[in-house]
DNA sequence: CAAATGTATTAGAATGATTCTAAAGTGAAT
DNA sequence: ATTCACTTTAGAATCATTCTAATACATTTG
């Protein structure tokens, strides 16, 4: 895999403000999820991506470091399917639909939903984050 | 476990309604999962209250009837957390706050949120379900 | 710039939820 | 009662994810 110098020196400045150390494994990793646009990907998928990329990874390291993306606020975790885990590159405040069928996430900027009325929380608890998810069926064949 | 014959007739018209044999598992099950106002339950869970009823089910009998009941619309699985599923057994249109922390499901109105405006779904694909989920953290001790 | 220190990475084992298998049981229809 | 299809079961299998404890690497120190 070649990082142009450019990509390298921004992703180990990505790195380096989450507080972590910069290495080879968190470089090469960060330039596949984040030299792209937003993005939503499985572990697996992601460690079939880097391997394709000729990247010499394991599979713990893939989900180490999704891990410590994620703690370090550089990625947000979606929970649509219960089988595994996406991790979204996109870390604005946004939403989702979710096609189940092709097990696809497509993201839904903020401003095109409107939730203009929530309950309150229960007493002692603090809204974390409200999610949107809009679930889609292919349409039926004419 | 004792069912009352009411509880019983009950919920075996439930399960004929939903096209679905009426077996002495399937009963068994309705009952603690229908037979107490609405509920959130994990396989696990489910598991545990059908044996200190006094059951004797197997876990994958479980498995097999949750799944059944999801299919045949009795129950609405819902996705909060990676780890496991839950099923609900209130299958109105509703939302949920998500006590991440205490793995715990909170059943909230649909006329308790307005989601005023959505996006139009990708062509080819038709809305099935949309979910808002309020996650919840314990508010700080003052 | 080499040794020391602490953090990363690894392969492989372990875990935990869920599904599968194929054998034995049960409900419904004759 | 007999048959036939559907259920239930124990236990094995699967799959995503986490853990372990050994090796490698990045950073600090001398």
């Amino acid at each position: 895999m070649r990082l142009n110098e450019k990509t390298k020196a921004l992703m180990a400045n990505k790195l380096s403000a989450a507080g972590l150390r910069v290495t080879q494994a968190r470089l090469a990793l960060a330039h596949l999820l984040f030299g792209q646009g937003d993005r939503h990907v499985t572990a697996d998928a992601l460690r079939e991506e880097a391997l394709a990329a000729g990247l010499k990874i394991s599979q713990a390291t893939v989900y180490n470091t999704l891990n410590q993306f994620h703690a370090a606020g550089l990625l947000r975790q979606v929970q649509v399917d219960q089988a595994r885990s996406y991790f979204d590159t996109n870390i604005d405040t946004h939403h989702h639909f979710y096609v189940e069928d092709e097990a696809r996430l497509i993201d839904i900027a903020a401003q095109e939903v409107d939730v203009t009325r929530l309950p309150d929380s229960p007493k002692g608890y603090d809204v974390d984050r409200v999610e949107v998810i809009i679930r889609l069926d292919k349409s039926p064949k004419a």
